[in-house]
DNA sequence: GAAAAAAAAGGACATTTGTCCCGAACCAAT
DNA sequence: ATTGGTTCGGGACAAATGTCCTTTTTTTTC
């Protein structure tokens, strides 16, 4: 739901204050940092803030990726492969990146072993992870999502969109109201719709019931 | 749809002679190499043969995330991010593969500068082609991913069963089979069902069509 | 070659999800 | 305060997809 890499924004923060290839830029809220369909220019390694990573589909709808925060590293699937971007990044809060050359994240792959093992192990996790939840949505009632989605977004320090729920699920904006009403009727999130109304642990153990089910 | 990679085939053909650490192994058709929620124990590169990478949920449905051939490396991920797997895979041909310990994938990583390289761009492609389809299974009709698989599955050297196509659509085989016909009565596909009734240029205008619509 | 198992086809019905709306609530700028 | 734009909520209906089930065909196994 929102990806996080402490191991990378340790190694910035380290390297970054001796590094004059390495900037910080700072974006605000609503800017693209990455453009569907045009080349990467630049790396980014997220300081603080949030983005959304989705791609746009040419009969208009979006599909959220996912939301990345501190530490995660945007354009490198692009400059590793060399192709143009497939998919738009924008920073749904106030934003601040380190920012450095395709050039130099070539030399930083090939000479930093750390930097090298991050990124790939990085590589790794997002595959995963995109994999586990294409799975997921695929073949669990809709209902279910949902409230994993909001039960991983309960901690969030801004509200999301109910647009954005709605493209990361991958449905309508309509469908989403049907079933946070369902939700709301079942006792298990509040009037406000997107407040869970109940503990974590008990969200835990409803996701567990459909697993089953 | 049937993931490869040419260079790491290469590469593998090339170091495997001369290194005792790398050996080949063959599966018969059925045959399962990887099992979902257990450790890994060695890493594989496809000699030759197909496999199919599927997550099974706790509801009995299986997703497939991908058919693997010539070149695919198995079990990286589980062995970078250090995790049981998330996926089993199972030979859905006869299979040949070279295989090696994790140790020996490490080593490799951290002194084989192009083997290093190898991996990180197929873990770039991977991420990034998980992520594409994801999006448009969500975004189009079914008929749209069915043609577009029906394209990518043209030239196999073996029939994919329906359950598999099934599987990785996400969809039921009922549903298959409604869309399946429909597309027949619309003179796309042939009586057989699973060869196209038209030529591959037809097939992607149609697809382009879609995308406008 | 007969019996058993797996794969495929599709009818009938239920459920889910989308589309097309319109009106209410909220927020920002004048 | 008034306008205009964005977000939100939900009714009514249409379309897509799933569930359950039965039958047929094909493949495997003894």
């Amino acid at each position: 739901m929102v990806s996080y890499n402490r191991q990378l924004a340790a190694h910035l923060a380290l390297i970054a204050p001796k590094n004059e290839a390495i900037s910080i830029k700072k974006h605000p809220q609503g800017e693209k940092i990455i453009y569907q369909n045009e080349a990467v220019g630049w790396i980014y390694v997220i300081q603080s803030g949030f983005v959304k990573c989705y791609i746009n589909e040419s009969n208009g709808k979006d599909f959220i990726l996912e939301f990345f925060s501190e530490g995660a590293i945007l354009g490198e699937m692009e400059a590793l492969n060399e192709v143009p971007s497939s998919a738009t990044v924008e920073a749904i809060t106030d934003l601040t990146v380190y920012r450095f050359s395709l050039v130099y994240f070539w030399e930083m792959l090939r000479t930093d072993g750390e930097f090298n093992l991050i990124i790939m192990k990085e590589l790794a996790k997002r595959a995963s992870q995109v994999a586990k939840r294409a799975s997921y949505q695929q073949n669990y009632p809709l209902e279910y999502s949902i409230l994993k989605l909001l039960y991983l977004s309960a901690d969030l320090p801004f509200a999301l969109k109910k647009k954005d729920l709605a493209d990361y699920l991958g449905i309508t904006l309509r469908s989403l109201n049907r079933i946070l009403t369902v939700l709301q009727q079942k006792k298990i999130i509040d009037v406000e719709k997107l407040n869970l109304a109940i503990t974590k642990p008990e969200v835990l153990r409803l996701l567990n019931g459909y697993e089953k089910a």
